[in-house]
DNA sequence: CGAATAAATTGCAACATATGCAATATAGTT
DNA sequence: AACTATATTGCATATGTTGCAATTTATTCG
């Protein structure tokens, strides 16, 4: 484990928050402004960081490209995008779509709604005990992994329906399995709710998830729900689409 | 300059382009497998790296993440977009916004026209002797920044209409400032054709430009000229959003 | 399926680099 | 102009990075 590269790479991080001067950087990462400085300069001239005009850093263009550059890279993505798309559109709803890296569920795609936009962010991870992509993967993934994921939970509650102990989590990832789809009712945004499906892959694994996003008031979970027979036939579609052939979409 | 940051971020440029093996890595960075090793062992725990079931290392999600924050956090965007979002879709064509940073103009905001979807990319930047943003921003730019970025073109042929000469950039550029305007006639790509206008801030300067792109079959140039005058108005309202004052947008 | 080859990984001592200190330069405030 | 705060640089040295050798794991071949 690299000390250095680590105190650069936490470096991008704390100025990707907001600007940041040199003494700001030094006290966040406990050294010396001379050692900040070194570093902030290698990852300037780098293109991995920035001066504005009054002397804070903020995050290189280099990043954004490389961000670009591995977005483009996510094979999922290539795949389920004309889908997820398609789905946003017809729907008018967000629709996001995830998969488990490790023993994480993170956003790999997303296209926003007519009514809104979300503050979700592709490359960030989905909240193991309220997002409703992270349920419907983890309903579905190894009891290992599911497991590993639920005691690394922060279970933080955000809402009066937030889950907030790993038991009840289990419950919910049960209940999930049984019928097929996972729901978000408020528990993260108390005005937002969501419905997940599992998408299967050709070994009738499943490390992704599609999610239907809305407002509350604009669609409340009933009607959510409603949308699931079609919301299924897509979720069907794009698991085919990674080479799945199993007969009953949800039930095995 | 921290020979070990660079050593890290050098990987990281280099698995952005391919899925890449230990191997190709420490090749590329002609140092020892362990060292290799160990760089990306860190850049993976930190999420910057992350490993295919095949063993191959890509970009971690942590980029993409801090990509999308910068995204964000360029200003210029949060100030122009509404406006780039309509330029394109009033007119059809791809829309870019370009921002001189340094001494090099890099893309910070686009959005694809209705027929088709183009390979420039936010983060990445403008050619300095073909793309009509940076010829914009640099015929209007500091004489001493101007000099620095044509000094440091590299003049690469792409078609038979690229500028190849320092001396015949600087004559592009006068001729820019004389109409007003900039254009790209095939000069990168010879199916490509663009316009691109400055925008001016609160000291009358200009450090930013905004383009029209299309495929030639689709929109000539000439009917891009054509659409000057209401692009005109565009730009000059994104201007006074930056805080310019002046009387005659494009002559002083 | 075992042998051979190639790639990946780890422990550890050497040494090259990253580090903090002190001095200096620059910027901002009173 | 004086004072304070922030940023920057040269340099000696402490320490973290490095490559080597050994080991482990994965792949290929007969």
């Amino acid at each position: 484990m690299s000390q250095t590269v680590v105190r650069a790479l936490d470096i991008l991080r704390f100025i990707s928050t907001s600007p940041r001067s040199l003494t700001e950087v030094a006290a966040h990462l406990d050294v010396h402004k001379s050692t900040a400085l070194r570093l902030l300069q290698t990852l300037s001239l780098q293109g991995f960081a920035r001066q504005l005009s009054n002397g804070a850093y903020v995050t290189g263009f280099g990043i954004i490209a490389l961000g670009q550059l591995a977005i483009d890279q996510i094979d999922a993505r290539t795949i389920a995008h004309p889908h997820v798309q398609r789905l946003s559109e017809e729907s008018g709803h967000t629709v996001h779509l995830a998969q488990l890296t490790g023993d994480e569920v993170v956003y790999v795609d997303k296209v926003d709604g007519a009514t809104m936009m979300m503050g979700s962010r592709i490359g960030l991870r989905a909240e193991t005990h309220s997002a409703s992509v992270a349920k419907v993967v983890l309903a579905f993934a190894d009891e290992a992994v599911r497991e590993k994921a639920i005691t690394a939970a922060t279970f933080q509650r955000y809402s009066s329906t937030t889950i907030v102990t790993a038991e009840a989590l289990r419950q919910e990832l049960s209940q999930v399995r049984s019928r097929g789809w996972a729901e978000d009712n408020g528990e993260k945004e108390d005005y937002i709710n969501c419905v997940a499906l599992p998408i299967y892959d050709a070994r009738g694994k499943v490390s992704m998830g599609v999610s239907l996003t809305a407002l509350k008031v604009v669609a409340p979970l009933e009607v959510l729900r409603a949308r699931i027979p079609e919301f299924r036939l897509s979720a069907l579609t794009i698991s085919r689409e990674f080479g799945w052939r199993g007969d009953e979409y949800g039930k095995h």
